[in-house]
DNA sequence: ATTTCATTGCGTCGGCGAGACACAACTGGG
DNA sequence: CCCAGTTGTGTCTCGCCGACGCAATGAAAT
């Protein structure tokens, strides 16, 4: 087994890097294929997978670190991104974890005081991103990063799963008031892919005539042309947002519930 | 000056028994004569005002530090509370306070490294009280402890005008969700106090006679007898809460906006 | 006792949104 | 050229919501 270089130097400079027992999760959702994605992490040496995660600079705005994160782990600088609960259980932390890796890169450490054996309370944050404009990327400590559909996951470390649900829930409380389609979608999309997006994230089926009629009451597309490229029966016109109208519509509150 | 043996005994014991850099706020609201409000304490030897906060122990849970600081505040055990935003600027923080106490109180310190003189990243929790139920009390680091009227406040620390203002936007999102007419209110209340309750909260007039068609439409409150009790002209009826609907009908979330 | 009058309880009316559903138009494949 | 599955548009009904009318109440004024 041979050590990690970047592992053993990231664990050397954290402590007076960072702030101490605080870190950020990022949620990363986006959607491809009808289906709402999740970005999940596979840690070396662990089955589990997990949230991209990552820790605060001394002097570093929580916001602009959970900003970093996404970062590194996505490539996308201008992300929307939401803070939607703190994660404060005493013994939510694993760190066996750590402690496993740095016995396999010949770190020492005190098992008492060590900066990331401590509990840590996390940050939870949400992001939106466009699939396609998406090249996932591992960090220090992880193997695999990749999308998984929301209805299929794999097993989760710790309270990821929570950390998961959480988001998803604060998604749809927030559906009337955060741009969630425009950060989700391509730039020019269709009127079922809009749908599917919206069941998704509710979790429930759609009337497809009272959605349409629902959402361009809101004033809120552009109707762009017709689309045709290889799509089976008739194909869908394309629509685009309004930012203007919309970003003033979401000010109030899109009206109704869903 | 004498020094205070209770601030004495907390500056040094406070390192090993709390969290570093993060802390919790508490905004307390509760609604007295058809106005809401909020508890504030005001610090000795300072001018402004600040919402109860306290630390975490170190092996606590962030929602258990937010009840013992609101226990300890207003003699209350079981108490709504509600996490709603994390304020994590970098520069938030307002040392100087500290120092100064420090200083009074002849307490020797390291300013680049003392516990309470690092940045702190609070979790902000709302908390919704009975007003007859409550008997504020200063704790070791304040002067006074004040009912304050939402619309008629003092000046407030750092940044604890806009947790203020984050705390109110937050109740307005969760009135749909959340009993809080339920825990502001006494258990008997008239039609006119829940109205003005919402009022409050919402920051605009309703309509009497529509609402109360609407609130009763949800079916969770239970009429009971007259009320007399010097009144001026005629006397409204009192209503409680029927939990068990009122708890259901929460679940899913009362429909219809505000 | 009677009058006063702000407040409260209950009702009406019109409009609009939401759910359920019908039907015509389109387009690629057989 | 027809078929099949999808999309665009419209209809109908019901219930909710905002705006408002009006009678009943009961402490205070006379």
């Amino acid at each position: 087994m041979t050590a990690n270089p970047d592992f053993v130097k990231f664990i050397e400079e954290a402590p007076g890097q960072f702030m101490p027992s605080m870190s950020v999760d990022c949620v990363i959702f986006s959607f491809h294929e009808y289906e709402l994605k999740v970005l999940l992490l596979k840690i070396h040496f662990e089955q589990k997978w997990s949230h991209p995660g990552g820790f605060i600079f001394k002097h570093e705005h929580t916001n602009d670190a959970a900003t970093r994160v996404l970062k590194e782990r996505t490539g996308l600088d201008k992300v929307f991104l939401q803070q939607f609960h703190v994660f404060g259980e005493p013994d939510r932390s694993d760190t066996a974890i750590h402690e496993n890796n740095m016995i396999r890169n010949g770190v020492r450490y005190n098992r008492a005081t060590h900066w990331i054996l401590q509990r840590f309370i996390t940050i939870g944050y949400y992001a939106l991103v466009e699939f396609s404009e998406v090249s996932p990327l591992p960090d220090v400590l992880s193997e695999y990063c990749q999308w998984w559909n929301i209805n299929q996951l794999p097993a989760m470390m710790m309270d990821h799963g929570q950390i998961l649900q959480k988001a998803l829930e604060a998604l749809r409380l927030h559906i009337n008031y955060h741009p969630v389609g425009y950060n989700l979608l391509p730039k020019k999309f269709t009127m079922p892919e809009l749908q599917k997006l919206y069941e998704s994230i509710l979790g429930k089926n759609l009337d497809r005539r009272n959605f349409q009629r629902k959402i361009l009451g809101y004033q809120i597309l552009k109707r762009l042309k017709d689309k045709k490229k290889g799509v089976a029966y008739k194909s869908p016109y394309l629509y685009s947002f309004d930012l203007r109208k919309y970003h003033k519509a979401l000010k109030e509150g899109l009206k109704g519930g869903w």
